[in-house]
DNA sequence: TAATGGCATGAAAACGTTTTCAAGAGGTAA
DNA sequence: TTACCTCTTGAAAACGTTTTCATGCCATTA
């Protein structure tokens, strides 16, 4: 790799000239200036950014970190595109890190990244009092939390509105005359799970119903539990005629498990997931979701990200998504709602 | 940040010795050892890993560089989630940077890796000349190709067998009886796709059949060609009466086009895709597909990265996945198939 | 006792930048 | 002429490590 002193050589300058030709164009002879650019040219040279990093530390290394739960659910892919276009606009770069619902993983990773020396981090809490997050807040470090919040400290948010995507949801159902509602949850302890149960509990009373506790089922986030707990729910002595899904995971595990038995949709049993896919359309039935507009949201962590960096003192936002319903047949009116499309 | 320094002072030693206690232990007094290990955790220092790659060079910063054409293809997700799994296991990191079939894009973060003084490097190369990759891998940095090989240079590459994937797929299509079979390509100048076009070719042959050009379409790999392109196999005077399409995101595609003309699969047109999703099943059909297995692709590849770093002088391998053709209802014996699943 | 060798440790250089400080050149005003 | 700016440049320190080399001490051997 040719570095600093090889351009200098062969422009005849010192280092520093060099440097400042780089960082700082115009505080130079201009003759001198040609003479070094081309120099630069010639060798194709590129400055190193961890001597960059070692040197100045803070805000101008270029390089951030991206911490998220699953990289196998498509809402993070999409939160990732977002981010990553907007850092791409700006000439950084991301070291990503998922942590796959792990806090182990979680702190390693942040270790790792802030040993980096990063100037900033867009993450997603593994839960919202999540101890290391709140310590690197503390820190300085330029911080974004993504879809999750974090409880007693003042940090920046980019989120969807949970509570609300939930009730319409479930509302949705109500008004087709549903009663026995089954809701299959994420970890109880993250706070979007939090979020839409109450969403989902809002729309019971907001309709004068009453809960029934049995017909909610916690899981893990995953396929799995998607999986397992729908069967469970299929399971119960008198069913329920829908199903309200946390997250795309565990909507497609439910789907997988309510093909399997051959059971219908939407004739035998109703469903409406939380995170709506652009290829829910081409699923069996095509999908009723609630829209999480993930790239929207990355885009916007980094915005505000960058912000942060150039200026730490700034107040800090809640950005708050709104979270649409996507109506299509996987829960009556199927006909109908399919012309829409 | 706590630094070396910091400790060094805190035990009553000098830096030189706090760094062979991290590095070489049992190179020091063992009383010492206790000294400086008790400093290291009341003081909870973690080494900067800034300093440590600035100052050895090439093997030991742990950090490796993983550059993927296109981050919404659910294939490089499992990769990314092999590769992520094996690293974690070492203790490593990686950047990952998302070109999305952007050469350009490619070049960018390649030279950001480079100058991030990355241990090592997988990629997918946009191009089976890629210059840029060749170059690196002529510089002497362990790279893995994954997914895409290299020609005319000797290089590590961990791919599928595309060629008999396809041949699969396109023999279960024919020996079903369909004889006007379309295929929609991706990148024509990815290795990928030609290897997939050889397979499609090649089962024509094996059975005495003659290709027909005006049902081979080429796309960029996307969602958006597989809708376009579908829509123009179907309103072609005789439109073909099976599909098969280059990779996931072209399936989607077309299953939605599909879907939207109304059009009955397998009934009316039957469908196979190249890559399977673990969520398939749940599509409308479920789908026949070509099974890549991403994840233990990735994790092999790192592997071998691994392997290179520790001896850069071993012999370069390739290892070649077989891709399995997953037989689902969206081709034909739709009901036979179900059972089996 | 003197010489030799091994062991534990410290001082200092190096990695490739950025940035501060000083200094030389050239011009202008008193 | 002297004093004082301004403009441009270079020398050197600093960032936090790893590693080489030197040094001092203690034990062993002749």
């Amino acid at each position: 790799m040719t570095k600093l002193t090889d351009v200098a050589r062969a422009a005849g300058v010192s280092i520093a000239t060099v440097s400042r030709v780089l960082n700082n164009p115009g505080s130079v002879n201009a003759a001198t200036q040609q003479k070094v650019e081309q120099a630069i040219r010639s060798l194709n040279y590129r400055p190193s950014r961890v001597a960059q990093r070692l040197r100045s530390k803070g805000g101008n290394s270029k390089i951030i970190g991206l911490v998220l739960p699953d990289i196998q659910n498509p809402f993070y892919v999409d939160v990732i595109r977002g981010v990553e276009e907007a850092m791409y606009e700006q000439g950084y770069a991301a070291i990503m890190c998922n942590f796959a619902q792990n806090e182990d993983k979680e702190r390693l990773y942040l270790d790792i990244l802030q040993s980096e020396s990063i100037d900033g981090l867009i993450v997603a809490p593994v839960h919202g009092r999540d101890q290391k997050v709140v310590n690197l807040v503390l820190s300085g470090l330029p911080i974004i939390c993504i879809d999750r919040g974090l409880t007693g400290v003042d940090v920046d948010v980019v989120l969807v509105d949970n509570h609300q995507g939930a009730f319409d949801a479930v509302s949705h159902l109500i008004k087709l005359g549903h009663r026995r509602i089954a809701f299959i949850s994420g970890l109880p302890q993250i706070p979007t799970s939090k979020a839409r149960l109450g969403g989902y509990e809002a729309a019971f009373r907001e309709h004068g119903l009453a809960i029934d506790e049995s017909y909610i089922k916690y899981g893990d986030s995953k396929h799995e539990s998607g999986l397992r707990l729908s069967a469970e729910l299929l399971d119960l002595p008198t069913p329920p005629t829908a199903l309200f899904t946390g997250n795309n995971l565990i909507t497609l595990g439910a789907l997988e498990t309510i093909h399997r038995r051959g059971v219908k949709i939407p004739e035998e049993i109703a469903l409406v997931g939380f995170d709506d896919m652009y290829w829910s359309i081409s699923l069996n039935p095509p999908l009723t979701a609630v829209r999480q507009p993930g790239f929207e949201m990355g885009h916007r962590a980094a915005e505000l990200l960058f912000q942060r960096i150039k200026d730490p003192g700034r107040p800090t936002v809640k950005v708050v998504f709104d979270a649409a319903l996507q109506v299509r047949s996987s829960c009556g009116a199927a006909t109908a709602a399919l012309k829409d499309n």
